[in-house]
DNA sequence: TGTGAAGTGTGACGTAGGACACATCGGGCG
DNA sequence: CGCCCGATGTGTCCTACGTCACACTTCACA
C-alpha cells in the first residue's frame, strides 16, 4: 500500500504540510482493515491514534444508554476522524464503525503533536476543520427542530448524493433513519412518497437516482 | 470601565496570552452596552469583530424561515463569542441578542490575527474552546433524538443553574422552550410537573431552587 | 398604588410519528 | 441454482407533543 501519501497529502489537515514533514509523518503511519460492523472505536476507549479514511465509508455514532443509536456523520475518502479527543478528552466521544469494508491510515497523536510543536500554523488547518464541522452539526440541531421526518429525509438523502444525481446509499435504511433521527418505517415512508411523487428512483437495493433535485431542496427547507 | 483587563485575561482565548501582548490587544478593545432583546449580530450580517461578555447574558439564536426560533447557547461573562466567522465564513451563522442588559467587548478580527501570526500557538487555545463546543452540541443533538420534552427540560434546567441549587432563570420559558426545541406550553407543563413531584421550588418569576437534584438528573439522561 | 402588557399556568383537541406486525424482496453463500 | 436471512415496504393503532384558547400572576412604569 505505497500510495498512502496520495490521500494523506490531499487531507485537509496535512496537505499543508511541507514535503519533508509529510514525509516524516507517512513513516510513521500504519494502515488497518475493517470490515462492515466492524467497530474502529467505542466511546469511552483511551484515544491515542487520529485517523483518515484512506477507501470505504465510516459512520460516527451516538448511542442512547437503551441501545437505539443515531448515526452523527457519514465519512468518506480523505476525511479525518478520532482527533477530537487530541485536543480535549483523552477518551473518545463516541463509536466509530465501518459501514463497508474500509482501510484508515492511523496516526499517533504524539506524531502530531510533535508536528504541531514545530508548526503551530498547521493549527489553522485543525480550526478551520473544526469550525466547519461545528456549523454543520449546529445546522443539524436546527433541523431537528424546525423541520418534519419527511423535509429531514429529503435533506440527508441530497448529502448522502454529494453533489451526484445517481449514487449509491452507503447506509441502510435502518442506519439513514438514525441520522434522520427517526424511525425507520417513517423514513421508509418518507423516501416511498419521493419515489411516487417522482422525484426520486431506486433500483436494487441501493442504486438511488435524484430526479427532481428542485422539489428535493425545496422539501428539505420547509 | 478601566476593569475591563481582567475579564479579557480570565477568558480561555485570551488568558494564555503573555502581558504584554495582551496589553497591545487590550488597547484595541471597544465596550458596547445592549439592554434585553437587542439584537448585537444577525445571521448573514459581515463580520468584524469578536465578542466577550463582560456582563450579563447572551443567546445565541438558531431562526427557521417562518419565525420559529431555536436558542443554540446562552452565556455569561468571560464567554468568548462571534469568533466562528473568523475562522470560515466572514458572515455571521446565527444571531447573537442581549437576554439581559450586556457589556460585551468587541475586538477586531485583524487585530487577533495579528496576534495569532505572532503566536501562532495561542490556536491551541481556540483548538480547544472549538472542540468543546463540539461536544456540547453533538450531545444536544443526541437529546434531541434520544430525550423526551421533559427530559431535555430537566437537563437544560440543570445546565442553566450551572450547579447552584438556588439560580436566577435568565431565559423567559418561551426562550427555554425555544433551547429545549419544544413549545412554551409542554415546557411549562414539565416544569410544573418537577414542582409537582418536589423536585423544584420557584418563588417569584425567575427564582428557581433545585430541591432534588438526584432525581432531576435522572430524569435528564431517560 | 393602580393598571396593563408581558409572562405563566392549564385544559381540550388534533396530528405527526413511534411501536408493532407482517408481507416481500434481493443478493450472498453454500 | 436455490435457499435463507437481513433489508425493505406498508397497514393499524397509540401516544407524545403541538395548537388553540383562555385564566391567572407579576412587575414595570405611570
Amino acid at each position: 500500500m505505497a500510495a498512502r501519501t496520495p490521500v494523506l497529502d490531499k487531507t485537509d489537515l496535512f496537505g499543508t504540510l511541507p514535503p519533508e514533514l509529510l514525509e516524516q509523518l507517512r513513516g510513521r503511519t500504519a494502515l488497518a482493515r475493517y470490515r462492515r460492523g466492524d467497530s474502529i472505536f467505542d466511546k469511552g476507549d483511551p484515544a491515542t491514534h487520529l485517523f483518515v479514511v484512506f477507501s470505504g465509508r465510516v459512520a460516527i455514532v451516538a448511542k442512547a444508554a437503551d441501545g437505539r443509536e443515531s448515526v452523527l456523520t457519514v465519512l468518506g475518502p480523505g476525511a479525518l476522524f478520532g482527533e477530537m479527543s487530541m485536543f480535549d478528552g483523552g477518551v473518545r466521544s463516541a463509536h466509530a464503525r465501518a459501514l463497508t469494508t474500509v482501510h484508515v491510515i492511523a496516526v499517533e497523536f504524539d506524531d502530531v503533536r510533535e508536528v504541531l510543536a514545530t508548526r503551530p500554523e498547521v493549527l489553522w488547518a485543525v480550526v478551520r476543520i473544526l469550525a466547519r464541522r461545528l456549523r454543520a452539526t449546529d445546522e443539524a440541531l436546527s433541523d431537528a427542530m424546525f423541520l418534519d421526518v419527511t423535509g429531514r429525509t429529503a435533506k440527508r438523502l441530497l448529502e448522502l448524493a454529494d453533489g451526484e444525481d445517481d449514487f449509491r446509499m452507503p447506509l441502510t435504511q435502518e442506519e439513514l433513519a438514525g441520522m434522520v433521527g427517526a424511525s425507520r418505517e417513517r423514513v421508509n415512508k418518507a423516501i416511498a412518497l419521493f419515489v411516487k411523487l417522482g422525484w426520486l428512483e431506486i433500483s436494487g437495493r441501493s442504486r438511488y437516482r435524484i430526479v427532481n433535485r428542485e422539489e428535493l431542496e425545496i422539501r428539505a427547507t420547509i
